[in-house]
DNA sequence: CATGGGTCATTAGTGTACCTAAACACCAGT
DNA sequence: ACTGGTGTTTAGGTACACTAATGACCCATG
């Protein structure tokens, strides 16, 4: 269709090239994971619960967009490595308090800031307006996914 | 706000928030993929085999920034839906060219404009300028993409 | 022209992450 | 004490990525 002037990549309007461009840097994301650590979701997890404090299941999997039961999956790859642990929620025994533990913690910072290191690298060589303009698209591109 | 990237206060800095609006955007492409169909991934190759015709494997994944074995996997899908087709390559028997059948270019395109619908939806109900920002944040963005 | 090194594609086996459906435990209202 | 609703987990299945190993082919060199 509308072939922009923006270097269009795959996509046709702008919905296939948001949609081109979120799906390569996710590939690439991954990619880009060091060897033998958690996996992508897991260290989002991990990084909510290192910010955010103890939360139950259905918390985590609403902010993720995920079933229940695939953040169950998730959490337990998290608890069974020692990285977090369950909490009986005392007030409602139905509930489940996740929370990290100190490896957890540990490693959610480590993680976290190796994983960032090559991407915070070519974002700074950026100029100031360029990187103004990505902070802006996430702003608006993140309402979107949460609409 | 968040300026800094190693020792970050409260927010993430500009990667972390990347990274974290790309993550939740994928997920929120794939769960709204209509039922039984396709997966992203055979649907984005199926699209470029529509577009850019006849290609290798090792192009494709190449493209893709995905292992060989990975994206003849993909493929394999596709092929064995019907979607697409192997020839082997008449100069260099060693390579394979794989094009979309009939029923497969359909599909292309309706899958296509089905995926984009709700999200064309949201960004066009956006200011040109926040459009623009969007449209040069995944220029900037798909450039680091691909380095 | 044969052999051997590089390239292309595939298969096998593994791991992460998502899903639905179904079970289970618990809370609250009638 | 039922009953309906909520929160979590388990079971089974799919998609997509990886590494390692195999087979098929091309080309160059001896």
């Amino acid at each position: 269709m509308e072939t922009d002037a923006t270097g269009t990549p795959d996509g046709a309007g702008l919905g296939g090239q948001v949609r081109s461009t979120v799906a390569r840097l996710y590939r690439r994301f991954r990619s880009e994971r060091p060897e033998g650590s958690l996996g992508d979701t897991a260290l989002e997890v991990l990084t909510r619960l290192h910010k955010h404090g103890p939360q139950t299941l259905t918390q985590l999997s609403d902010h993720d967009r995920v079933a229940p039961a695939s953040m169950s999956q998730s959490v337990n790859r998290l608890t069974s490595a020692g990285y977090a642990i369950r909490t009986p929620d005392p007030n409602d025994r139905r509930k489940v308090l996740f929370s990290t533990t100190p490896q957890g913690a540990e490693l959610a910072h480590a993680a976290r800031t190796q994983r960032n290191a090559w991407l915070d690298a070519h974002l700074h060589a950026l100029s100031p307006e360029d990187q103004n303009t990505i902070a802006r698209a996430c702003v608006l591109l993140g309402n979107i996914a949460d609409s």
